[in-house]
DNA sequence: TCAAAAGTGTTTGTACTACACCCATGC
DNA sequence: GCATGGGTGTAGTACAAACACTTTTGA
């Protein structure tokens, strides 16, 4: 059995679309790049695969080290292939989308303090790279797996009330949907269960707590809207 | 700017899972393998990147040098970066479907003959590499797309009857429609449009034909199935 | 005139939409 | 007791499911 010449093939990154749910809010997580090309400009967090890493890997080197993060949900997004996408030479880009919580990540002061930034989604900077497209793509993706895959969870807290995730949905979602019609459907899927407690120390009525139902095997959920 | 080294980076192989649509069965394309790894296994066909080619390039010269065939439905599926999915050495697999009528494209007789073969979607052999799941993923996503996205035209003729549209589903789906719902919702959408002329020389009352509305934008179809 | 497949319509149930009132809490 | 947000129910509508008869054709 020959083994195949390893030269001449295009380098690969693994790049990173973050993203933070917060205060009603959906942010995405940008890093101000430091070095050239686009030197300034705010880009997706990434890095070059490296042999030993399979992509998953790649994602929590690069969420670990340069961003204090683990143990959050990924999702393979898409293999991007564009000739001119990097100026230094050939660079195929596999990107991953990350949901996270960011109550449970600061992100640290430090030497990289104003380099890694939250950006809300509504208002995000020019950036290097394609990387606008790639955030695109995410959002898309994001919006239409929220529908019909319990995926906002990772975005609240363990406990959380229907308000919040009724919130969430409509952030991400970009549309009004009602609050009692929502609920109902929330509640006959086997989507959520109630914990039994509820939200303390509020100005008003105190909320129900919920938490996502991990027993879930088969979902029967969908949200039916046209994107 | 510096350039960064290119040494060490994984081999990429873009790898490609052709549907093809017969006489209610649908197909997968296989490959016999001629060489070591997997040696007189099926496989998918496929090929390694180019460094001046895009993916879809790729695509287009494994199907046009090797099959003989070109201008069709190509979605990029998924990238598969398993450690050991080829025996050789590290390799990334990129993966493509395809959606082809078999008829437009015969598999001509030659030194390949019995190199490339189609393969009724339920009975396929052992694969080579890891090419059963990357299939079996395609096949997930043929059957989700063609519930709201109009993707299986590509498998029939360009004019074609209710019923030959209406096995079309029933087949990739794997479950009966009720044949007088189909063409209700089919046709209540603005998916396709009658041609006005009828298939001739059938034994039996001649069905009207249709053809793929291009002109669609905002296709409002979908059915409401769960997979 | 018969067999085989194609065309058509109605009824029933279910699911989504829209909408308004009462309840609990802290100030 | 009042302002604020949380919890609940219902009537109307639209869509999906189930289902049967008539029509066209070639043999």
């Amino acid at each position: 059995m020959k083994t195949f010449n390893q030269y001449q093939n295009p380098a690969l990154a693994i790049d990173l679309v973050v993203f933070g749910y917060h205060d009603t809010d959906l942010f995405l997580l940008l890093l101000n790049r430091k070095e050239e090309p686009f030197k300034g400009s705010w880009t997706l967090p990434g890095a070059f695969l490296q042999m030993d890493e399979l992509f998953r890997d790649t994602c929590i080197r690069v969420l670990k080290t340069k961003l204090g993060m683990a143990n959050l949900y990924l999702e393979q997004l898409y293999s991007f292939d564009e000739m001119k996408r990097d100026p230094r030479g050939r660079v195929i880009s596999v990107t991953y989308y990350a949901l996270i919580n960011p109550k449970k990540f600061e992100v640290v002061a430090g030497k990289m303090a104003n380099d890694v930034k939250w950006f809300k989604t509504g208002k995000i900077p020019n950036l290097g790279f394609d990387h606008e497209g790639i955030f695109k793509k995410a959002l898309q993706r994001l919006k239409s797996k929220i529908l019909y895959y319990p995926v906002g969870f990772e975005l609240l807290d363990e406990e959380f009330t229907m308000t919040e995730l009724h919130e969430l949905y409509e952030s991400i979602l970009g549309i009004h949907l009602d609050r009692r019609n929502f609920r109902r459907k929330i509640l006959d899927s086997v989507y959520i269960v109630p914990t039994g407690t509820k939200r303390e120390g509020l100005q008003n009525r105190h909320p129900d707590l919920y938490k996502f139902n991990k027993q879930l095997q088969a979902n029967k959920f969908h949200l039916n809207i046209d994107l």
